[in-house]
DNA sequence: TTGAGTCTGTACGCTATCGAACAGATGACT
DNA sequence: AGTCATCTGTTCGATAGCGTACAGACTCAA
């Protein structure tokens, strides 16, 4: 229901000031997110910047014999494209929507331009871009030391804090292609928690009972990411970049 | 041997015009940096950045119970202190010297002063940025998908692109910490690769006699970031920045 | 209602890596 | 020359995750 949908669901553009706001919302396009959609391709030049309001996309890189890996996502919390301000103009990752949604996308273009107009905007895109950077330094953390169980904790958090619903829309297959282990650990895994009462797994349909109990299972890389990332970027009134 | 040093033997300061470098260079202090100093700690604010020339830095996260994990490593391509023009102020890495050497440092403050009174300079910056965030986004692939062989030859790859020389001075156990795995695991591996006669191990020195086999050996990984890295920054005429 | 397709659960042997313990080799220092 | 700390090599059992195979359960559409 896109009615319901305003650019300031996606915190980034929240935070913007009154005037980058006037600049760049007319410009935004409510584009919907159907799972599995590829929004930028590994090496392919990116054409528009993604805001998500309630969709997740996942930064994954794929490897030459086609397994992949997820190294970040992003909710409403950030933005699809920091290669278009960083100069790079593409990046070695695929984007893909993981959880269907909405996102608001811009020309990058546009982006680019009011990137170099507005420090403000500069600024904020730079702190998230450090937040971006903490996830993935910690997913590599995260792949060397610990246990499928501990990661799939750490995973339903991260997609869990990006939804506004304690159900995620995910079979094992996918969540096993995001962690880059097999379908067949992510059942397991999967298995163990709905048995603890943590989670409710019914094809394709997971239904988090217990987050507390999640996090207590998690290993310390979600909470160490969640408190970068409120460091970085905490909320803030609405229309100003603090 | 500081005199053979100048500031152009780091690339990013030898890509700044002309400008730029005769306001940076005078605040630019040559410091020695000797294996196993901690440059950031995780958490503290960062007060200088660093533009290593024959040293190298490894970026790593030391976890709650003290096993660590690098997530990238900078030598003369690039710089140590991101998060300071990013905002952040800090990270939660920590930097560490991996191998000897000198860098060049300068404050915090001059470097955020000039950065936002130089387009030229931040936009390099960002490219640098986007490459390292490609280190970080592999190192979690290579955490995931690879063997400990396979990621062996891409840390001596990486480690080598950042000397002069073909030999490391770096114990078992370091690389072991480095890379997050067992000492053993290193000793294995790195003895396959002897008996190969791809390296010559001696008591914390590693002689690489066959680059090119080391190349063949080792995951895509490598390649991957080394091509972005090239392509975000390729070597241009010091004193420009193209 | 029935069948096809998809999703989840389970089993089995295999391998890489871990954890712990220890032995030998080397180089530095006295 | 002798001592000692450090570094490397080796062994052993334990285990997490892999690859493969297959069976049951659910959904949807014909």
């Amino acid at each position: 229901m896109p009615d319901t949908h305003t650019p300031q669901k996606n915190h980034l553009l929240a935070a913007l000031s009154a005037e980058v706001q006037e600049r760049i919302f007319p410009f935004l396009e409510l584009a919907p997110m159907p799972l599995g959609k590829v929004l930028y391709e590994s090496g392919a030049a990116e054409h528009h910047v993604y805001f998500p309001t309630d969709s997740i996309i996942s930064l994954l890189y794929v490897m030459e014999n086609g397994a992949s890996a997820e190294t970040a996502v992003v909710g409403d919390e950030g933005m699809v494209g920091i290669a278009l301000f960083m100069g790079g103009e593409s990046t070695t990752s695929r984007a893909l929507v993981q959880s269907a949604g909405f996102a608001y996308r811009l020309p990058g273009k546009r982006f680019k331009d009011e990137v170099s107009r507005h420090g403000d905007l500069l600024f904020l895109m730079l702190r998230y871009s450090q937040a971006l950077i903490t996830q993935m330094a910690q997913t590599a953390v995260c792949n060397r030391h610990h246990s499928i169980d501990q990661q799939l904790c750490r995973w339903l958090l991260l997609s869990l804090d990006r939804l506004s619903v304690n159900q995620l829309v995910m079979t094992q297959e996918l969540i096993a292609n995001m962690l880059g282990v097999r379908r067949e650990g992510v059942t397991d895994a999967a298995g163990r928690l709905q048995k603890e009462g943590v989670i409710e797994y019914h094809r394709g349909r997971i239904t988090v009972l217990d987050r507390a109990k999640l996090e207590q299972l998690s290993c310390e890389c979600y909470a160490v990411v969640k408190a970068e990332t409120d460091r970085l970027l905490p909320r803030v009134q609405p229309g100003s970049v603090q």
